[in-house]
DNA sequence: GATCTATGTAGAT
DNA sequence: TCTACCTAGATCG
């Protein structure tokens, strides 16, 4: 999702002036900082936006769990609800709503994230033996491994609890035992349903064209509008099999699986 | 209207 | 492992 907003930002505001404020009032000085610049380029790294206006002045957003950023036509009308930042470009208005952070990042901070960060499964410069390095020796199960952004960058838990469903892995499994083959699938599948999302704007991993699993069933919808096997579908049946969904709370966060597909490996 | 939940992460304990 | 934090839509009464 982020990428697409990033190729709708590099799209519409790269290359002009762009006016930045915060009417909100908590981003203020940062948007002092560029406001009236041209946007240089718009990226995605991982879950981070980032808009560079040029050395040591790029603004650097993370939309954690509730933030937003939406699209308006001009001419710019008054901010509605708690706007963080505004930008306006030559034929639109975006705003954006409640990220977790939104702050002016220096060069050196730019380049401290990149290492940070695991490769992107969106991003072609991506080298996916960085993240094999780290998951085939670790003990951490699968699941966590997935969503840990220094492991794999982008990936949340939507794209965690359905890919490990797709695969047949069972959520718990150490990272170290899981084969190289089998990551290499989980990789490709990754990149496959991603850019899936980031075009269509949404995530659906019960896709017609591309499906290690055939359920002769008709996906289940999610409330984000995708169409999912698993993820937030606990105690309903599995579309395949038809045992009810399990879901446990793993760091945090709500894991969704099911046991007769995904059963542990054989010892 | 109150309460719950959420595609997340950092920092404290 | 926990808690705090940012906001809005869904759900409950």
């Amino acid at each position: 999702m982020l990428h697409r907003l990033a190729r709708g930002h590099q799209r519409r505001y790269a290359g002009y002036q762009v006016a930045v404020s915060s009417p909100q009032g908590r981003f203020t000085a940062g948007a002092a900082a560029v406001d009236g610049r041209v946007l240089v380029r718009a990226e995605a790294l991982g879950k981070h936006l980032l808009h560079v206006y040029g050395p040591d002045l790029v603004v650097g957003v993370h939309l954690g769990l509730y933030g937003t950023v939406t699209a308006h036509p001009l001419p710019v009308e008054p901010p509605r609800g708690q706007v963080r930042m505004r930008m306006v470009g030559p034929t639109q208005c975006d705003d954006l709503r409640g990220p977790a952070s939104c702050e002016l990042l220096t060069d050196a901070e730019v380049a401290a994230l990149r290492a940070r960060l695991g490769p992107d499964p969106l991003r072609r410069d991506a080298d996916p033996d960085r993240a094999w390095s780290r998951l085939s020796r670790s003990r951490a199960p699968l699941a966590t491994l997935l969503t840990d952004q220094t492991v794999l960058a982008g990936v949340g838990n939507v794209y965690r609890a359905e890919v490990l469903f797709r695969h047949g892995l069972d959520p718990m499994r150490p990272g170290r035992e899981l084969r190289r083959e089998q990551w290499e699938a989980l990789w490709a599948d990754l990149v496959g349903l991603m850019r899936h999302g980031a075009r269509r704007g949404r995530i659906d991993t019960v896709l017609p064209e591309h499906d290690p699993v055939r359920t002769g069933r008709a996906p289940r919808r999610d409330r984000h509008g995708g169409e999912v096997y698993v993820y937030r579908r606990a105690g309903q049946p599995c579309l395949v099999c038809g045992t009810e969904v399990a879901t446990a709370g793993l760091g945090g966060r709500n894991l969704y699986w099911c046991p007769r597909c995904q059963p542990p490996a054989a010892r």
